[in-house]
DNA sequence: CAGTGGTCTAGACCACATC
DNA sequence: ATGTGGTCTAGACCACTGG
C-alpha cells in the first residue's frame, strides 16, 4: 500500500475544514481523541495536524485546543513554479510563446543564483505568456547548461517547461526562492503586455532548484498589475516570509 | 531552566550554516550522528533539522543526506509584521506619523477580513512610513474594535504599534495572511510618497491575528517602487506561497 | 483541577540513495 | 550491501489553558 498513515490524517482534517464542517474559529479535536479514532499513535496525529498548520489553516497555542484560522485552499508547489499548472487550476486557459532562445554567458547575478562559475555558458530565453488570449506576463529566464538542450528542443508553444523537464528527462523541481517587488514597465515590457511606458508591472523573481539543491533556471517575471496577487500566510513558529531594501 | 534541547540543536546547526562552517550545497551529519552527538533521541534531532527546513536552509530527500540550500539570515515573524522592527533589523532609522484617525463603520470587506459583524466600529488609520527620513511607505489600516482605544491613546509618532500593543494589554499577533501585488500611485499616495501619480507602487495587504486566530487589524500598506523586495522560499513538502488572479 | 499541547525517549520497519 | 531519511509506536513528563 502506498498509503501513509498521517498524509490520510490531514486529508481528512483538510476536507473538514474546506468543506466548513469545522468553521473557522472552530476547535479541533484533541490530539488523543484523532488517536483513538485513527487508532493511531499521539505522534502520528502530530504530524498530520503539523502538516494543517504548515498550510496555514489551523493554530495552536500549548494548554488550548487548536483552532481553524481559514478554510481557503493553497495552491500546490508545482502550481507555484508553473504559470501553466496555475491557470488550469484555476480553470484558465495558459498560453504561451518563445520569442527567442539564445546561449550567452551569464551574467554576474545569474551565475551567482544558479551557483555557475562566472561566464558559464547559460540559455537565455524571452517568452510571452498569455491568460485566456491575453498577455499577462513577460518571463525572461536563464537556464543552466545541463538543461539548456533539452529546453531548446522544445516546440515554440510549450505549455510549460518544467512539465516537459520531469517528463523528459526526469528533472524536478523541489525548492524555489522567490522575490516579489513593483518596477514600471520599459519599453519592451510595454509593447509585449500592450500596457504603456511607465505603468505599474508585479515582478516575481525566482531560483527553482532539484532535491539535491541544484539550481534549475533563474528567472524574471513581468506580471501586468492587476492580472496576479501573490498571497503568503505565516506564523510565529513558521516564517517563510522576509522582506527586503533595494534591489537584489 | 527554559531550555529546549531541539532549540538548541537548531540554533546550534544554523549557525554552522550561516557561518559558512557548513557550504552551500554541503551535507549535514546523519542524524544519527548528531543523536550521537547531542546525546540526545533521533526524533528530537528531527524537530530540529525539520525547523531549519522550515526556513529554508536545509532540504531533504529520502536515502541522502541533508543538503544546505542557502546561508542567509531570515528575519523573524514579528518583524514582518512590524516596519519598525524591520527596519531597525536592517540597521536603518524607522520613522512613523499617524495622519487620521478615525471611528467609522466597516466596510464589507473590512468586516469580512476582520471576521466582524457588518457595519461593526473599526478604528480607520492613515499613516505615513518613513526610513531614514525618506518616506517609503503609506498604511491605510483597520483597527478591530477590541484594540481601538488602546491605538487612539498612542502618540502620533509611535515607533510601533504592534510593539506597543503587545507591551500595555499584552495583544501580540501569531499568525498573519499576506496579499501582494503592483498598483499604480493614486493622488494621495503621489503626494505622500513625493513620487508623481500612477508610478509603480508595491502593496502588501495584510491581516494579523492572534494565537486564538481572533483578527487584530487588517492593513493596506503601499511601498514606493524600488524600496523594498519581499522574499518567499518554499520546498515541494512546504507550500507557504500562493498566486491568485484579479483583486482580492 | 483536569485537559491539552509541547517536548523527549528508545525502540522498530520501510523506501530510497549511494557506492 | 550499507547507510540514510521517512514513518510509526507507546510510553513519559512538563507548561499552560480553561472552567
Amino acid at each position: 500500500m502506498g498509503t501513509v498513515r498521517y498524509l490520510e490524517i490531514a486529508a481528512a482534517l483538510r476536507e473538514a475544514i474546506l468543506s466548513g464542517a469545522l468553521p473557522v474559529g472552530g476547535r479541533l479535536p484533541s490530539e488523543s481523541d484523532l488517536a483513538a479514532r485513527w487508532s493511531a499513535s499521539r505522534g502520528t496525529v502530530r504530524q498530520a495536524v503539523a502538516t494543517l498548520a504548515a498550510e496555514g489553516l489551523i493554530g495552536s497555542r500549548q494548554g488550548a485546543r487548536r483552532v481553524v484560522l481559514r478554510h481557503e485552499r493553497r495552491h500546490s508547489f508545482a502550481e507555484l513554479n508553473s504559470f501553466a499548472q496555475w491557470a488550469e487550476g484555476l480553470g484558465h486557459e495558459a498560453g504561451s510563446r518563445f520569442l527567442s532562445r539564445t546561449r550567452r554567458p551569464a551574467t554576474a547575478e545569474e551565475a551567482a543564483r544558479l551557483a555557475l562559475a562566472p561566464g558559464s555558458a547559460v540559455l537565455a530565453v524571452l517568452r510571452l505568456r498569455l491568460l485566456d488570449g491575453e498577455p499577462v506576463m513577460v518571463e525572461r529566464t536563464a537556464y543552466a547548461d545541463w538543461v539548456a538542450a533539452e529546453v531548446e528542443a522544445m516546440p515554440v508553444d510549450c505549455r510549460s517547461v518544467m512539465d516537459s523537464l520531469a517528463e523528459g528527462s526526469g528533472t524536478v523541481a523541489h525548492h524555489g526562492e522567490h522575490l516579489l517587488d513593483a518596477l514600471a514597465a520599459g519599453s519592451e515590457d510595454a509593447r509585449l503586455l500592450r500596457v504603456r511606458r511607465g505603468s505599474p508591472l508585479l515582478r516575481q523573481r525566482h531560483v527553482s532548484a532539484t532535491a539535491a539543491g541544484r539550481p534549475i533556471e533563474w528567472s524574471d517575471d513581468r506580471y501586468r498589475a492587476g492580472s496576479v496577487t501573490f498571497s503568503v500566510s505565516n506564523s510565529a513558529v513558521a516564517t517563510p516570509l522576509e522582506r527586503r531594501t533595494g534591489d537584489r
